[in-house]
RNA sequence: GCGCUCGUAGCUCAACGGAUAGAGCAUUUGACUUCGGAUCAAAGGGUUGGGGGUUCAAGUCCCUCCGAGCGCGCCA
């Protein structure tokens, strides 16, 4: 409980609860940062609302029932009834103290650790990751780190498209080109080429298309020649898509693919178990469930297709099979679905008929993480100049280039050993940064003068802030692993709103967690360095007046060092100790 | 037609139902023989798309209209 205000807010709770008896039942006892003060409690207002009474008394009375001294230096009703609080000096050097021995920052663990199974990323199988791909790898990527450290149990599961008819006519097309050829084609990354040789071939010829159509029949049929084929098309790209995750500094690995065709065996249990439940139906010859509460253009109930007309499975089987997976095999409580906002209805329907089967239930539960798209500066979908989709390690080599361009400019001193580093750094940081720190449900617009600008919610300038710290240490002739033992003295209003940020760490991931959106710990990222940076600007530290001061001020450099370092890890972003 | 999401400063974005809606960019103005100026300090800039309602309190919740995007039966 590093936070402050979260040691104020017990004590509130008992006061209001003393003051208003049974009035108090269900009245918002928060205790908030303000801007007005350190902090404050806003709940009296709704309980003088309760009891009839007029506001600032009640704020009054709770200000009596509640003992603070020694917690806050001042506390007075303010306003229309409102409670502001000051923190004491000592108190937020007490507190920075057990916050910098802590190796998790004074951020709470679960209370309760769930099993999580995150499903993000999930790219198709001989097809390039373009931008499309983005959002979902770098938004799923931080919140699984953020999901382990809070002491989740965490299973990432890459939902790669692997199975379907489009395998018919890719088959075909690498039997055509020869194992060895295609493979080669495949490895070397030029998946879309492979893609669009195949699919050219299938509208042009109709010989192909019968070719690749029987060919499905025998990969779904089982046929050993065929699997072995499919194998080489899912080994290669996975091997791509490594390395693509290996370049962005990702988590995934490739024993956290889970492609559609893991679910293959379960496909008839699933239709099975809905036919047991009696609620499976024939419609238009497909066996279909209507969850209630969905409809379609024309106001009927709209279903979710179970098995086709044709007796094959499609998405929506493969979907509530990852469920029972999930659920029956992991022991999963908790199912993230870092996955665009244009499934929604989609995963809202699936999660509806699992409900209605019983195979979700209480409480266990599926989240939809849904997310916008990325936009090119005329605010439509991404593209490149050719009009195609922008392939991800195009984006990224350009990203690190850019960063290294920079690089070179700012600090022309640097080895190059160590400036190609940086350049990795600040550069994909830059991308994933960008990404992360607006409101994922919203598209935003991709500019890499702004995501690389040093100036600004950014990953450089956040970067920037971590290194100048790096650099004192480099000069201050102290170990920094003596630095957090340091007693913190505040004094300096710069300080105190830097040890006040501090605190604030515990409080800022797990708000970030509860909502499933990394911006929020990129705002908070992004105000301990401008607290940071104006600390700088006004204690010198190096050349403070005493040695307790500057010792001090060592300690604040450290800790603040620190959370940087971590809550850029938890985006997934690498922070250089220069740059 | 029905449903979902979005609409906040010139631009890009914030704001658990809490007081005077905040940042950055851009613009204007200050601060350097710098503990790394890739910085800091300050100013101007808003009818939160329009209109109703709920509430002690609404950018936030409800209704309605306008505008944008996306879904809406055998692709995933």
């Amino acid at each position: 409980m590093a936070d402050p205000v979260a040691h104020v807010e017990k004590r509130v709770a008992a006061a209001f609860a003393e003051v208003g008896g049974d009035k108090a039942i269900g009245v918002d006892t928060a205790v908030r940062q303000s801007d007005r003060a350190d902090a404050q409690i806003d709940g009296c207002l709704a309980l003088a609302k309760a009891m009839g009474l007029a506001p600032r008394d009640v704020a009054t009375r709770v200000l009596a029932a509640v003992d603070l001294h020694d917690i806050c230096s001042a506390a007075e009703v303010a306003g229309p009834g409102f409670i502001n609080l000051t923190f004491h000096h000592e108190f937020l050097a007490r507190e920075l103290v057990t916050v910098a021995a802590s190796a998790r920052l004074g951020v709470r663990k679960a209370k309760h650790a769930r099993k999580v199974v995150i499903d993000y990323s999930a790219p198709n199988v001989a097809k390039e990751m373009h931008v499309g791909h983005l959002r979902s790898t770098v938004i799923g990527d931080a919140l699984a780190r953020m999901l382990m450290f809070v002491g989740h149990d965490v299973t990432r599961e890459n939902h790669v498209g692997d199975w379907g008819t489009p395998f018919g006519m890719l088959i075909e097309h690498l039997v055509d080109l020869g194992e060895t050829q295609a493979a080669n084609e495949l490895s070397v990354g030029d998946l879309d080429s492979f893609y669009r040789g195949a699919r050219k071939k299938f509208d042009d010829s109709e010989a192909f298309q019968a070719r690749a159509r029987s060919r499905v029949v025998k990969l779904q049929g089982g046929d050993g020649e065929t699997l072995r084929l499919w194998r080489i098309l899912v080994a290669e790209s996975t091997t791509y898509f490594q390395t693509i995750y290996r370049t962005l500094g990702v988590l995934l690995e490739t024993t956290d693919v889970m492609g559609e065709s893991a679910y293959n065996d379960l496909l008839p249990q699933v239709v099975q178990r809905l036919s047991d439940a009696k609620m499976l139906v024939v419609s238009d010859g497909a066996e279909v469930v209507f969850p209630s509460g969905f409809t379609n253009r024309e106001n009927q109930p709209l279903p979710l297709i179970i098995r086709k007309s044709d007796g094959g499975y499609n998405y929506a089987t493969s979907d509530l099979a990852c469920v029972i997976d999930r659920v029956e095999r992991l022991r999963a409580d908790l199912l993230i679905y870092v996955v665009g906002a244009p499934q929604a209805q989609h995963l809202e329907m699936v999660a509806a008929v699992a409900a209605q089967v019983g195979w979700l239930k209480s409480p266990c539960e599926m989240v939809h993480v849904a997310f916008g798209n990325v936009l090119g500066a005329d605010k439509k979908m991404l593209k490149s100049r050719s009009g195609d989709a922008v392939k991800l390690d195009a984006l990224l080599i350009e990203a690190v280039e850019r960063a290294a361009n920079a690089v070179t400019e700012k600090n022309p001193e640097l080895s190059s050993q160590t400036k190609d580093e940086v350049a990795r750094f600040v550069g994909l940081g830059s991308v994933k940064y960008a990404d992360l720190s607006t409101d994922r449900v919203k598209d935003y617009i991709f500019d890499w003068e702004r995501m690389l600008s040093f100036d600004g919610n950014t990953a450089p300038y956040l970067q920037y802030a971590h290194a100048r710290i790096c650099s004192i240490f480099r000069r201050a002739n102290v170990e920094r692993e003596a630095a957090k033992d340091f007693s913190p003295k505040i004094s300096h209003a710069a300080e105190r709103a830097l040890a006040l940020r501090l605190l604030q760490f515990d409080s800022a991931v797990w708000d970030t967690i509860d909502k499933y959106s990394p911006h929020r710990l990129c705002a908070y990222l992004y105000e301990l360095a401008t607290s940071f940076s104006s600390f700088y600007e006004r204690c010198p530290v190096l050349k403070a007046t005493d040695q307790d001061e500057r010792n001090s001020r060592l300690m604040l450099c450290d800790l603040t060092a620190r959370t940087l370092q971590t809550g850029l890890d938890l985006l997934g972003i690498d922070a250089p100790e220069q740059m």
